[in-house]
DNA sequence: ATTATTGAGTTAAACGTTTAAGAAGGTGTT
DNA sequence: AACACCTTCTTAAACGTTTAACTCAATAAT
């Protein structure tokens, strides 16, 4: 309750120690006899001194506890996704049990730099927008691991998304032949569209690119044709985009009876306008999706998909992080075969 | 690409002016001539010197840029409710377009001392398990405020809940006599039960007080009488909770007509779970929600719920915290009149 | 009895900035 | 010509810690 807030010198003075000993007493309690550390930490105790500040701790140690997540999306977007906001869940609770802060941090503002110097490290969830963003993060000496996305050599959490896609794709075109796919974020467009013969975006780097190649290597194992005429773009998983390609999927002609999509809730979206329209399904349309969130799993018919664990990525990368292991970390996934195919 | 970072005392000995100037240069542009400062930074652009350390100017000018959102539950729970993801996306917008920092800090971890030195406020958002936590915020110098919950004569923002809970409810009441609530951590207890006469918790900041007084009060108004066996306590608003409340509110006996919840989440629950025991709604059941999610619009029949804006909430929250409003601020809300009354 | 070794604490130099106060020179006023 | 007043820049003291290097006894080893 005093008015200016009580420093470490203070407390020495008052204490009559030098100020080192205060420290050693808050953080290296082997270089003080136990008895004086439990006298001094009393006396703080009493005085009312609740232990070193922060921010000159941050400046001397040159470390803060603070892990900055960068989002690939902007924060708003990346709070209702269901998949992100599982992989936040997963990455929070792992680094709180390390006493690690979590700084939420948008993609696509530009303000970065103004946390790149007290910040622990970075960990950068999706295909960013802006890749070159990522790479000054990379370039900087902190700790950087990646999601969902690969640059330049840095430690990433990853399915084998093109395995996967591939997997799930077989099933559908067992029993189908004409085949639309529902892909996100493919080329550089704000608007659900065909890709025609757009250029594709960050090929190398993004998860869109390798579930179209695992999608389109089943296509070729079944002889099912597939041209850019069936490949739809949509900018974000999100259910508005979603509904208008389903629509213009649903009422091409000839309608294809497999539709592969690349995220759940762009395959639900589609189910259920299916429905309205009086489409059998699995009969005579048969969906995928991916992710494996759980609406997919109540849905009627439940979806057909690729389950991977978004809280488990979460985990991994702020473990990768904070054990600064250097190494690719790929995780399982799984095919769960639901009544849509 | 220097082995060693460049400090701005570096710099300022390679361009041959004191670091003061320097420092100007970045921050105070009216302390310098025009000309200077363009070279200045040109320079440093040159040599690769990004702009002063934040480290070292957190501690010097004491502020961070970084505003805490200290939420009542774990982050991942928090990050699944789809009404406070809701707030978070509200609030982070409003922060990002001041330059502010967002970090993310659960009410249930004990580490909060770690970041008071060096944030810059605090938004507290829900019913905090730990209202002592709080507390101790409220009687540092940094500024708080609080959303859905009040503590200290702080800032807040939040809506007229008993008023809301009174009019949705008295809707419902107009044709049902016999009335059950599911109400949201009521006393102290980690599973769904009825309160029965245990004691009730944080009565006099939680919002679950106002609207069960809401409730209350419209059903003295319809002579209505309400026993405490009548009224269920939910831990979170979260779908096993729910499903589990639900089931008991549905096969006691004799049945209430009237279901009053205190979120859409549990009363979508309710609602689903009536619908598949065949029990019609609302003929021979109405169910109310409380907060206007997205999905209560998309059931069917639709819900009867007090519509709130969570993000406008986050922006209010926000935009308090930043103007140092001192003023408690009481947002508008609306009922929907669904299909379930 | 001398020399190492250990334990407990202190001194003082960082960490990388910001900013009040001051100096030097130029411009305008009387 | 003397004075006040800007403008532009510099000096140096904070901001609140941590930690390597040092001192001083006391204990152990030879």
């Amino acid at each position: 309750m005093n008015k200016t807030k009580l420093t470490l010198k203070d407390v020495a003075e008052q204490i009559g120690v030098s100020t080192a000993t205060i420290s050693n007493a808050f953080n290296r309690p082997d270089q003080l006899s136990k008895s004086k550390r439990e006298e001094i930490l009393a006396q703080c105790k009493k005085i009312g001194y609740s232990g070193p500040n922060k921010a000159a701790q941050i400046l001397r140690k040159g470390t803060s506890n603070i892990v900055a997540l960068v989002l690939a999306d902007s924060i708003s977007y990346m709070v209702s996704d269901p998949v992100a906001s599982t992989f936040i869940k997963g990455a929070s609770s792992a680094l709180q049990e390390s006493g690690k802060h979590l700084l939420l941090y948008a993609g696509d503002s530009n303000s970065i730099d103004d946390v790149v110097d007290f910040v622990d490290g970075f960990i950068c969830y999706g295909q960013p927008r802006n890749v070159n963003l990522i790479r000054e993060l990379a370039a900087s000496s902190k700790p950087v691991v990646t999601v969902d996305f690969d640059i330049d050599n840095k430690p990433s959490i990853n399915i084998d998304n093109e395995e996967a896609a591939y997997q799930v794709a077989s099933h559908a075109l067992n029993k189908g032949d004409s085949v639309a796919i529902l892909g996100l974020r493919l080329i550089d467009s704000p608007a659900t569209c065909r890709i025609y013969d757009s250029p594709l975006i960050d090929v190398e780097t993004s998860i869109a690119h390798r579930r179209l190649d695992g999608y389109l290597r089943a296509a070729e194992d079944k002889n099912v044709a597939v041209t850019n005429e069936a490949i739809w773009h949509l900018p974000e998983s999100d259910r508005h985009f979603a509904r208008q390609a389903a629509k213009e999927v649903l009422t091409s002609s000839p309608r294809p009876n497999v539709v592969l999509c690349m995220s759940d809730i762009i395959a639900l979206e589609l189910l259920h306008m299916a429905l309205e329209m009086g489409i059998k399904v699995p009969q005579e349309l048969k969906i995928t999706g991916f992710d494996g969130i759980e609406e997919a799993e109540r849905a009627r018919p439940s979806l057909t998909t690729v389950c991977q664990s978004s809280s488990q990525k979460g985990v991994e990368a702020a473990k990768s992080l904070l054990d600064h292991v250097k190494s690719k970390n790929t995780l399982p996934f799984e095919v769960r075969l639901g009544e849509t195919v």
